[in-house]
DNA sequence: TGCAAAATAGCACGACCGTTCTTTTTTGAA
DNA sequence: TTCAAAAAAGAACGGTCGTGCTATTTTGCA
């Protein structure tokens, strides 16, 4: 049967949003309804020069508006700049998130999230992963807008380690698994997905990242003849 | 008077460099001096705000010296980011690729290179690796610095594709291992290494690293029957 | 020690940056 | 239809950027 979810990833208390899910151009006024559609090319700008490469100007631009008209809708860089992680990270949970939490407690939902990480790290051409640029670029820099991102990252890693947790719970995995390690792995691939995808254009590289998935399942199942027989290229 | 060129960018092949790890002050005229203390000096600026963030009037604060007067060694931006991507080669090459190689062949080879790698990534505090941070910042910005980037990733790639190759060949890794895949997961281990280090600051991240390192090992050995006749110190 | 050549400094340029202030336009409810 | 409030534009500011150009200093051989 299916059971509701019994863990929620605490949704970061969106204020000033009311119900935003709605048909554009009604009930909101409008406002927020350009910030959205600022947040929405800053979105797609910062995924492609990075957060710090995110300009007020270029944006403009984009929005085919003044400097000032996109600047006073967040006050500051800064504020623009922790807006754009905040969309990212409710797109994030929505597409990836939100569908796996669906799925059947253990092994069923851990793969998924897997996968719906996988596609969102490397299918979608337009929008690169903020969270991973974003590491990379705000590792050696201190302030509220690393405070943000690696908040969110941390909520995003701590779900998966809870799925992990109960996929061990539930009998799917060995005992003995340890989830941390499990996660370090598994998050492994997901860098080395968006690396070689991103900048070394390869290709196959979402096969390569679910093969790697497939032998750190095999090799935490709980049979110890699954574990040890490893199915190789059994593909 | 060994190169004539004065300062000319594209030295495509300056195997020209007059054994380096001389006393400083010796030997070299002082451009050459100088030009390897702005290097010096931009690889740790850029390790901090990126290849992107390195700027010349930063670079020349640091130095000490005057914007035209940094600016002159280099003859444009690019030159210079390409110079430090360059210079962290070398160094790579040297603490990383050099001793690995004097190891045995087959997996005392491997495991020492990733041994360094892992050393070279997360100790190494001033630091941080370029090879990652740049392949984010020029994922989807094309031109020479990209190209130079990717190239030197694709040769340290290929020696450590190499090296696996080797270990299969040896019998010290199962003959239908895939050394592909097998690099790019140990790719990844790398790169969840740096993450979690750098940008999350978890420690006994080097510790997961090896693990992880050694699982994929483990998976690949030689099955019992074959691994009585192993070549463990034999060879 | 002299002197060309190399190395460095000084200065100015146009471009873009984030931000502030003021003015104009647009919005939506009375 | 009116009109105050919200939204957007416009202009300007000090700043940094990369990059030319011209002086000035330093270097290293004759």
């Amino acid at each position: 049967m299916p059971v509701s979810p019994p863990i929620r990833p605490e949704p970061p208390s969106d204020r000033t949003k009311p119900a935003d899910t709605r048909h554009p151009s009604r009930g909101q006024p409008k406002g927020q309804q350009t910030r959205a559609a600022i947040l929405e090319a800053a979105l797609g700008l910062a995924s492609q020069v990075g957060l710090e490469g995110l300009s007020i100007g270029a944006l403009a631009e984009v929005m085919q508006m003044s400097k000032s008209g996109v600047f006073a809708h967040f006050g500051s860089r800064e504020e623009l700049q922790i807006s754009v992680i905040r969309e990212y990270h409710n797109k994030f949970e929505e597409e990836v998130f939100h569908p796996a939490i669906l799925e059947p407690r253990g092994l069923p939902r851990l793969r998924s999230m897997f996968e719906r990480w996988v596609k969102r790290v490397s299918v979608e051409i337009d929008s690169g992963c903020i969270y991973i640029s974003g590491a990379v670029e705000f590792d050696d820099r201190p302030g509220p807008v690393r405070d943000a991102l690696a908040s969110m990252v941390r909520t995003w890693h701590r779900a998966l380690e809870r799925a992990i947790r109960i996929a061990i719970e539930e009998g799917h995995l060995r005992a003995d698994t340890d989830p941390t390690q499990m996660l370090f792995e598994i998050h492994g691939l997901i860098l080395a997905l968006h690396h070689d995808a991103r900048f070394m254009r390869h290709s196959g590289t979402t096969q390569r990242a679910m093969r790697g998935f497939e032998r750190i399942l095999a090799d935490h199942l709980p049979t110890a003849a699954a574990s040890r027989a490893r199915p190789a290229s059994a593909h």
